[in-house]
DNA sequence: TATATTTGTTCCAACGTTTGAACAAAAATA
DNA sequence: TATTTTTGTTCAAACGTTGGAACAAATATA
């Protein structure tokens, strides 16, 4: 029994003898439409099996309730939480995401925001690639008037809604931490220095070290994609010095775990001969042998307030330029990888 | 600079003074337009930045080119690979997908089904919740008339397309790998046997050990959601028995790892003591401590194979009834948590 | 030269819904 | 009873694009 034809508005217009536009009023509540016929109108639409086709309501009310959501990938627990919580907030407005992943490609990035823009879109929330560099296509939205949310990875000279943690003070919080171990030589595994983020873990890391008077040893800050392949590449690079860190504090989990993988094959001991710190707080930190101390970043308070920040714009339509900068405290999460002293 | 209004073909038809219908043809390089007005309409349309409004094509021509994907979750690799290629394989014939989470709820599962033909998406790619065992959701999809295409978790009497491994032969293959490996009594803990393919690895299972007239005891045969927290309980279950298992074969990699933990907090040797294999692939088997043996099951590949499906299905509007059912080879990797005898 | 064909365009209706204006009928007020 | 207000509905246009039919002009064929 498969039916074909879709049931509109105009069928259970006929059916009732009444005009589509009655029944349109009816199922939207209208006040001027007589409770009686508002639930007839119902009654029929439940009896036709009636689906509002949300297209044609979309073209005709110029909004389509979707909004677009650009993260490097999903398969992360961090960004995978952030749009569930995106997700949460949005389908109580009536508001539905469709997610796309960069992949960390520019490329591909830039192709995300086009098919977002074509699919009409009412807003997009997003986390910059790696690689990003040009921020011609973030423009390109802000110039069609929607509304643009950046998290994370996005803090830039956009002009546009951030949220994210405060990454200057976790990094000098993780730096302290190792001190506070012991550790007098200190590595820094980081990411691109382009990104905001990554720049402020660097920043931090870099001033922490200053103010406790350790040695700022260009040998042991080193740029990464924060692969975890990468981070086996650059951990490798660390034990080839002549002399060796006694801490690494590495920009990301990921990264952290190549890290720690190289270290358990050279059967150095985590954390007494060499401390490992992470970012991220992913759950496999918590799984790995040692445990690998990390940051939590509160994924779901990020995907929320990201909600929460595109449903304000979306209702005020005035031009209001108060930017919404929100900035979470992140929260070092101690585990085996870095406690050397017994607390 | 903000460009409120935004252009549409309407007024690259004024600019040139010519029609709307024109200038759609020209767009769509109808064969009866001059190349001299299709030139002028692509100069026009890129110097006022023309979008084409895709709400307003999809309601004309009746297809959106949307095609929605429900999985359980996003953040394992497995699921996150097969979105991937997906997608790799839509955007080339100039879809795009919206990717819904059910969160493993049948609730989350349906509301996800709504949103979806709310959308007016041209199809759907799914795997089905652990929760779900009624399957009236997925009959309203057949129903109005779109394709419907289930991978992995999916398999069952609803008469539609299918993607999947060979789980009753990978089970199969994971026992006969265990007992050359020496073992003489092997635990299972198996998903729900309400899926389909849980119900496979569960018949694999215990057809395997039969024909090699191993103990078959029920205390061995445990089912579990398969989460990590789960394996962690269902592995204690199996070590407070008197008599122990030597092998436990779990049919998921996050519960495995579960398991992989307690293991290791009890100081049991892995795989000495008892050998563990899971199942999936997912990257971080082998990054644990002992690496841990798995089952790959071509994500990739699967992703492709329903992608193209889907293709097949909208390109041949007649309700051909031959069902694509597409059976992977899976492929059982060995790692250290299995490797007893040396090869 | 007359007719047939091709070419390039316009015209118009349609996709399904929404919304303000218009309007008739009913109810309330004078 | 005459007038105003309220109530419930219809009317008509619109959102932006598409595609078949119609049509005029240019070109090819008889």
């Amino acid at each position: 029994m498969a039916n074909k034809k879709k049931t509109t508005i105009k069928d259970i217009a006929n059916v009732l003898g009444i005009t589509p536009s009655a029944v349109s009023k009816a199922l939207n509540d209208h006040p001027r439409i007589s409770e009686k016929t508002k639930s007839a109108v119902l009654q029929i639409a439940r009896n036709l099996d009636y689906q509002p086709n949300h297209l044609a309501s979309a073209l005709r009310k110029g909004k389509s309730n979707l909004v677009g959501v650009i993260v490097p990938r999903t398969n992360s627990h961090f960004f995978s939480s952030v749009i569930e919580n995106i997700e949460k907030v949005l389908n109580k407005e009536g508001y539905h995401i469709i997610i796309t992943q960069s992949n960390e490609s520019y490329k591909k990035e830039c192709s995300n925001i086009d098919t977002l823009l074509f699919t009409q879109v009412d807003g997009i929330i997003a986390s910059m690639a790696n690689e990003t560099v040009k921020l011609d296509y973030f423009e390109k939205i802000k110039s069609k008037g929607i509304p643009l949310i950046l998290f994370d990875r996005g803090e830039n000279d956009l002009n546009v809604d951030y949220i994210g943690i405060n990454d200057y003070e976790s990094s000098h919080m993780i730096v302290e931490h190792l001190i506070n171990q012991g550790c007098k030589r200190i590595a820094h595994i980081g990411g691109y220095k382009h990104t905001r983020i990554f720049n402020n873990r660097i920043r931090g890391y870099v001033d922490a070290i200053k103010k406790h008077e350790l040695p700022l040893d260009n040998e042991l800050l080193i740029e990464s994609s924060l692969t975890t392949e990468d981070g086996r590449e650059k951990m490798t690079q660390l034990l080839a010095l002549k002399n060796r860190p006694d801490a690494v504090y590495v920009a990301g989990d990921y990264a952290a775990l190549g890290a720690l993988q190289v270290l358990n094959e050279h059967h150095i001991s985590v954390p007494l001969d060499i401390a490992l710190v992470g970012f991220g707080n992913e759950p496999f930190t918590a799984m790995v042998t040692p445990t690998l101390s990390s940051v939590n970043q509160h994924s779901a308070e990020i995907g929320k307030q990201a909600a929460l920040t595109f449903l304000e714009r979306i209702k005020t339509p005035t031009v209001k330029q108060s930017l919404n900068k929100i900035i979470l405290d992140a929260e070092l999460i101690v585990r085996s990888s870095s406690r050397i002293k017994e607390t």
